[in-house]
DNA sequence: TTCCCATACTCAAGAATATGACTAATCATA
DNA sequence: TATGATTAGTCATATTCTTGAGTATGGGAA
C-alpha cells in the first residue's frame, strides 16, 4: 500500500514522467523507496483513475511522446491522511546478510569477495548522496537550511540514506578485514 | 528465493522449531532478515521436501508436540551455492521515510509523533544487540574473539543490526529536532 | 471459574513485488 | 553502416509477502 504515497510524495517536487521517476526510484536517488519502472507505470495508472495525480501528454519531435505528472489536491490529502495513520516498522532484508550469518559454516572468499563489492557501491552511493544534498541546501550551510529552508523533506531523507550507506560502507570494510584475518589464523571453539 | 536461506542460516546453530524460529525472525535477533510465521512453517514444509532440513518429532506432556529442525548436508551445500551467486543490492523501503520527504507539504505532528515512537524502538533494540553482544561473545573482548572465535557469523550480523538501529535512533532524534524547531519559527523560501 | 496469554501449528486468499519479453524511435560510437 | 545505448513505455506471469481466521492445550491472574 505504500508504493502508492512513495509515488506521491516523489511527485510532490514537480512533474515527473513515468520514465523519469523509474530513473529516480532506481538510482540512488531513492533514498526513501525503491521500485522498478513496471510498478511505477502500473501506479501511475491507478493513481490517475483515482484521480490522486493528473497528467499532460508532452509531444516531443526527437523523442517519443511522455506524459508528466504531478499530484492533485486530492492526491495531498491522500499523503495526509497516510501520514497520519500509523507506519509498519521496517525491516532489514539482505541477502549478503544471510551470507555472513553463515560465513563459519562455508567458504568465505565469495562473500569477502562480495562485502568488497558492496562497501564499493555504499562508498559510490555516499558520494552521490553527498553531492545532493550541497545541491539541494545551495549556497546556505545545513544549520541555517534546515532551519528556514523552504523544502527540507527530500534533505532528510537523504540524511537518512547517506548514514545507511556509509553504516553499510563501514561494516563491510570491517568484516571484510576480521574475515580475511581469520582465513589466515586458526579459530579455537 | 532467500527466505529459504535464511531459514537455512538461522538453523546452522542447532535445532529450532518452526515456533522458535518465527520468533527469532519476528523480535530483534531477526538482524538479517524478517519473516511472519505463517511463511516460516511453509518454507520449512518446503526445505523438508527438498531434503534440505530433517524434522524429528518431540513429544512434550505439558505443551503440545513440537517438531525440531536442523540443516542436512544438502542443505549445507545449497547455501554454499547460494553465498558463491550474486547478491541483490538491498534497499531502503520505509513507511516513515516517505512521509518525512513529503513533510514540508502536510501537517507534521503525526510525522514528529511517529518519529519519536521508532527513536524509542531503535534504542530498545540497541540495547537488545548489545547484550547479545556481549552475551555472543562470552567473556572474551571483541577483537579476541572476532579473531579466534568459533562462530563469528551471527555476531557480525548482529554489529549490523545495531549500527542500523544506532543509525535509525540518531536520526529519528535529529529530525524531530528539526521539525519541533521550524513548526515554531517562520521560514522562507 | 472465566478469561486471557503462551505454546504449537495450519489453511486460504489477497496484495505487493519481481521477472521476462516486447514495441519503437533516435543518438552516439566503432 | 551495423551495434548498442537511451528515451518512453506495455503486457503477462510468477514469486513472495501479508492478512485474517482457525485448531488445540495448559497455565496464571482477576
Amino acid at each position: 500500500m505504500a508504493l502508492k504515497h512513495a509515488v506521491l510524495a516523489a511527485l510532490l517536487d514537480g512533474e515527473y514522467s513515468g520514465y523519469q521517476l523509474a530513473k529516480a526510484f532506481d538510482v540512488g536517488v531513492a533514498n526513501f523507496w525503491h521500485a522498478l519502472p513496471q510498478q511505477l507505470y502500473a501506479e501511475l495508472t491507478r493513481l490517475e483513475a483515482e484521480g490522486l495525480v493528473a497528467g499532460r501528454q508532452v509531444v516531443q519531435e526527437t523523442r517519443p511522446n511522455k506524459r508528466l505528472f504531478h499530484v492533485t489536491d486530492e492526491g495531498l490529502a491522500e499523503l495526509e491522511r497516510f501520514a497520519a495513520a500509523a507506519s509498519r516498522p521496517s525491516f532489514i532484508r539482505d541477502d549478503l546478510l544471510v551470507k555472513v550469518q553463515a560465513v563459519d559454516r562455508i567458504d568465505a572468499a565469495p562473500v569477502i569477495a562480495q562485502l568488497t563489492e558492496r562497501a564499493r557501491m555504499a562508498a559510490a552511493k555516499v558520494e552521490i548522496f553527498e553531492q545532493l544534498l550541497a545541491r539541494l541546501r545551495g549556497g546556505l550551510d545545513e544549520a541555517e537550511f534546515l532551519a528556514h529552508g523552504a523544502r527540507v523533506g527530500p534533505y532528510l531523507t537523504c540524511l537518512r540514506g547517506l548514514g545507511f550507506e556509509r553504516e553499510t560502507r563501514d561494516w563491510c570494510e570491517r568484516i571484510t578485514g576480521v574475515l580475511r584475518e581469520r582465513s589466515g589464523t586458526p579459530q579455537h571453539p
